[in-house]
DNA sequence: CCCAGTATGTAGTAAATTTACAAATATTCA
DNA sequence: TGAATATTTGTAAATTTACTACATACTGGG
């Protein structure tokens, strides 16, 4: 598949080079991308006024073999581009409206976190949580939540995992730390000062520090590893909500890569946990 | 243009309702998605051994008007880069595969449940809240960092908010509840029994139970309000991985509802919240 | 003005899609 | 169980759509 970047860009961009009636068609298609890919070759032929083979080598021109095959990659070209603006919620909005929003945004964030996912970064936060005698998740405000729900599920992977939102609490812990401890701090800014100073603390010791934050901030600068997010967050929206989400699945990705890493042997290990929680649940019906 | 989430996601969940031949062109087409979009109905009625019309009939029955609309559809769903339908994490995939896996597995499920949502349980939730004296989130495990996550958001809207992740203290609230108290218990399952059990205390006073949990279940059934969140875990998966994701979505559309019902003057107040945070905060370079 | 070369349209053909209907299968109720 | 009915599926014809071959019109150089 030639992943062309965008195909109205690219018509765009050879329009002068174009012959009177491919320039038609090209113009047609510009105007109504969107409809172009629901009409017949005919339809789009009358409405750039020229004849159907016309816009039958319009679309050979520009690389497809025929015109169902151009209506596709157009088709995908606008579905992949900036279609997806993230829509901030407005007073006006009501019940029907501003669920939606806010879910589309939700989506939004973790697509363009797919997309440019540190794999690297993760890879040796991998590696680094995998072989560690203990690991610590600190984190503040909302990413204290966070850093509860990585404790939850790195405990039932079976690595010796450690939270505490108290920042005095955190720094203790830093300063005694040692070799085999790991550091995991989680920060949607990197700049939260009593963080970044429970971070410089453990610096000073054996202990390695990863980070899961913004890139270039303070907290990254102490890390040994950090794990980069970036969410644009829309500052207007007073919470960062979609960066946690975020979060929370690049913690399940290290937590797969952790049970990976295992091997297979492991899983009878979380079929015991998952028995062991059996008792405290009433039974489906 | 009916907003057509993922194609995929709806045709796999669909998938049990149809009868065999239209069954039989589905998973042709999740078998080989994007060969299904270049391919005409012949070749995929071939593919799937059925007729042709079977193919037109499986298009029209999800929403196209004919096959090549279908296609279009299809083509469009996959351009926005969310791959298959949930796939499990399997000991042979490397970082290369599995975190976008996990990410599609996310934005599968957040897709899913924007579709059906239920509007109706949200509005009356985001009453109950936002005329609410106080408002407890309980939640055990996984759903106690949902609700420390809550809380934290809720406290800056200036609603009452108080979260406990001790059973005991969490019965001993229940107990003493009274007439503008509102419970708000987060479970995957809804079968925890000392989370039921709390909302089985609570239910004997004057206070609102609203419940984000399992529809169906022992702790909806106790509750005044229930938001169903359906999302069709991976049980070999061994933690809810995609639910807590759903219901952090939900309740920032629960705290985005009490805050649009505030009304615009109530900007300020958010306002002076974020302000007090700033000096706990490294300036921007 | 004519000629080569290119550009565009016409008409016919092939292909693909849809519709109408009939056969087959499943379901219901006596 | 078995006839009556509804549902599902396939066949074949009709229709729409896209493509090809060819003819005509235009352009620029001599």
């Amino acid at each position: 598949m030639t992943s062309e970047p965008n195909l109205l860009a690219v018509i765009q961009r050879q329009l002068n080079e174009l012959n009177k009636s491919e320039a038609k068609v090209a113009q047609a298609i510009l105007n109504a991308p969107e409809e172009a890919t629901r009409s017949s070759i005919a339809s789009l032929a009358a409405a750039a006024g020229v004849s159907e083979p016309s816009v039958n080598r319009f679309c050979k021109r520009f690389g497809a073999t025929g015109f169902p095959d151009f209506k596709l990659q157009l088709a995908t070209s606008l579905a992949s581009g900036v279609r997806y603006v993230s829509r901030a919620v407005e007073f006006s909005d009501d019940i029907n409206t501003f669920p939606t929003k806010l879910f589309d945004n939700a989506i939004n964030a973790l697509m363009t976190a797919k997309e440019e996912l540190p794999l690297k970064a993760i890879a040796r936060a991998v590696d680094q949580i995998a072989q560690a005698r203990r690991v610590y998740f600190f984190g503040l405000g909302t990413s204290a939540a966070v850093a509860r729900d990585a404790e939850h599920k790195f405990f039932r992977f079976n690595v010796p995992v450690f939270t505490h939102e108290d920042p005095l609490m955190q720094r203790m812990l830093a300063a005694s730390a040692g070799v085999g401890d790991v550091f995991f701090f989680i920060s949607h800014t990197g700049r939260t000062k009593v963080l970044v100073e429970a971070a410089e603390i453990a610096r000073q010791t054996e202990a390695t520090i990863v980070s899961l934050t913004a890139e270039g901030s303070p907290l990254a600068d102490k890390s040994h590893c950090c794990i980069n997010v970036k969410v644009e967050e829309d500052t207007e929206q007073y919470l960062p909500m979609t960066s946690r989400l975020v979060q929370l699945v690049i913690l399940d990705v290290l937590a797969a890569g952790v049970t990976l890493r295992r091997g297979e042997g492991f899983t009878p290990h979380l079929a015991r946990i998952k028995d062991s929680l059996k008792d405290t649940r009433f039974q489906t019906s």
